[in-house]
RNA sequence: GGCUCCAUGGUCAAGUGGUUAAGACACCGCCCUUUCACGGCGGUAUCAGGGGUUAGAAUCCCCUUGGAGUCACCA
């Protein structure tokens, strides 16, 4: 069996959408997972949509991601050049294009856009009061397949704008096979002539998909579902290059909580997003291969090395998955929790420096919130009060489960008060003693003395770490006067 | 609207003619606990509907319904 290549094969006009990441994924899997190579391809055929700077978030997200290439623009595999405004520099889809034009298999084209427009059809409710989404179709009717060769002739020599189309038959049918969706069949009369060549000459991005797969030996032509319908299409190409045509593995879509397909403009989220977000480049890897596909093995949370070692193409759903962020969330939790502290530390400090001025334990404070957070955009919110004693409701020393109320806590505060004023080393150990030596003599239970405590210096509900902690990080001086601040509102 | 595809809980999903229909997220409850988390234990909830085929259907076929994708000189 000749080796599997697979590609990846993104334009560059924005950040990586998650589908995109998916489909990148998947070719990279299928790969690595029999030692193939995993080929990256720039398509930039479109010129109106290129984006400055989107080649580099490319790079960076395969980077991030780990999905490293064997052979793209910067790694010659020998199938050069990987961009397509270079293999168009070339004239090589022009060339095989006309290689078309020869057999009779495509043919060129002058009709101008108004005639075009003569062509569209609408389609769409009007009645519909909810999405009378109008849509204009178009089917070419292959006007300019009748041009005798002598009014080609003179129609180039005068430099007429042309476009160079595909010559679908009228009849018959055309069948593809994909590996997930199994055989498809659609009538040819269904086909459009699509464009091959564009009037600036430049290849439509599918004319340069099959000649590039082609050229460059792809074995599995990975993408989305949406290009499912275009399919047939190519396989008409591939039929009347006399080419062998590649596996083909539709991925089933990623849509959103409304079901529909993740977009940009759906507001949804781009790895880039997701990394601004908080989430962590495993998680969002690791979360997403589970889209649409899974392990024999029950196991979730898995790094990218197992991925390739489990990963099996055929087993991959028909279904559309919902991109769930909760999930995604608990996902990235689960790593944040696992994560070596170093690294964890590291990450987490630009966020936790945000919010945190004053000089105080940083590491500490990284590490009560370690456990407690699904994303790192979750820190600022938690540890607000170590940098700033919140304004609170005196309500809150009331707890029905501690046993505790505004008058207790007074009391407790203003009995413990000297003691933490006597105390000189505020570690843990130590807070710990004064205020267990207190319950005991007290002989109350901890949460009647530890609540108020942890309240007044917190000034929250609920915070990360208890009284012992807390009261280390924020320092002797700085404890104290949250107390005392406790016992003026109390009383 | 034409064409194509899809259909197991709210979500991701196992399942491939015989199961008490896994597991995970979310949700609820209990335990642990100085709060919140973490962790542990348990619970609610799914085969869209209708016909067949079969001794037996979530699994095979048909229809209905629902959903999605696509129909560009965009990829």
């Amino acid at each position: 069996m000749a080796t599997i290549r697979t590609r990846f094969a993104p334009s560059p006009t924005g950040r990586m959408h998650v589908g995109n990441l998916r489909t990148a994924l998947y070719a990279y899997l299928i790969a690595k997972h029999e030692n193939g190579s995993f080929v990256l391809r720039i398509e930039d055929t479109d010129k109106e949509r290129y984006v400055e700077g989107a080649v580099d978030i490319i790079y960076r997200t395969l980077q991030g991601t780990g999905l490293i290439h064997d052979e793209g623009p910067d790694k010659d595999g020998g199938y050069g050049p990987y961009v397509q405004s270079e293999r168009f520099a070339k004239g090589i889809y022009l060339e095989y294009a006309k290689q078309l034009v020869e057999k009779g298999a495509a043919y060129y084209c002058f009709c101008s856009k108004e005639r075009l427009g003569t062509l569209k059809s609408t389609i769409g409710s009007e009645d519909g009061d909810e999405d009378n989404e109008v849509k204009e179709i178009t089917k070419y009717d292959k006007h300019c397949l009748h041009l005798s060769k002598e009014e080609i002739e003179e129609k180039l020599a005068n430099k007429v704008p042309f476009v160079i189309r595909q010559n679908i038959p009228v009849q018959g049918t055309t069948t593809f096979k994909d590996v997930i969706f199994g055989e498809i069949s659609v009538k040819n009369e269904e086909l459009d002539d699509m464009i091959l060549i564009k009037s600036d000459g430049y290849p439509t991005y599918n004319f340069a998909n099959v000649v590039d797969d082609h050229l460059m030996k792809i074995t599995h032509v990975v993408r989305g579902n949406e290009y499912l319908s275009s399919t047939p299409k190519y396989t008409r190409l591939y039929q009347d290059f006399g080419w062998e045509e590649p596996v083909y593995i539709h991925c089933p879509l990623i849509t959103n909580e409304e079901h529909k397909k993740l977009s940009k403009r759906s507001g949804h989220s781009s790895y880039e997003d997701l990394l601004e977000q908080g989430f962590v480049s495993e998680a969002i890897v690791n979360f997403v291969a589970l889209l649409g596909w899974s392990p024999q093995s029950n196991k979730e949370i898995m790094s990218l090395e197992e991925l390739i070692e489990e990963f099996d193409y055929n087993n991959i759903n028909k279904a559309p998955a919902v991109f769930d962020m909760v999930k995604l969330r608990w996902m990235n939790g689960e790593y944040i929790k696992n994560m070596e502290f170093d690294k964890y530390y590291s990450l987490a400090l630009p966020y936790i420096k945000e919010v945190i001025k004053k000089d105080l334990d940083l590491r500490k404070i990284a590490t009560l919130v370690k456990t407690r957070i699904e994303t790192f955009c979750d820190i600022k919110d938690m540890i607000d009060f170590f940098e700033e004693l919140p304004d609170y409701d005196i309500a809150i020393y009331t707890h029905k489960k501690m046993k505790t109320t505004a008058e207790s806590s007074l009391g407790v505060l203003q009995e413990l008060l000297p003691r933490f004023e006597a105390l000189d080393d505020y570690s843990e150990d130590n807070i710990e003693n004064v205020i267990m030596t207190y319950i005991k003599e007290k002989e109350i239970k901890n949460g009647q003395g530890l609540w108020p405590i942890r309240t007044a210096v917190s000034g929250k509900q609920s915070t990360p770490g208890g009284a012992y902690e807390i009261m280390s990080i924020i320092g002797k001086e700085e404890s104290l006067s949250r107390i005392k601040k406790a016992i003026e509102k109390l009383s």
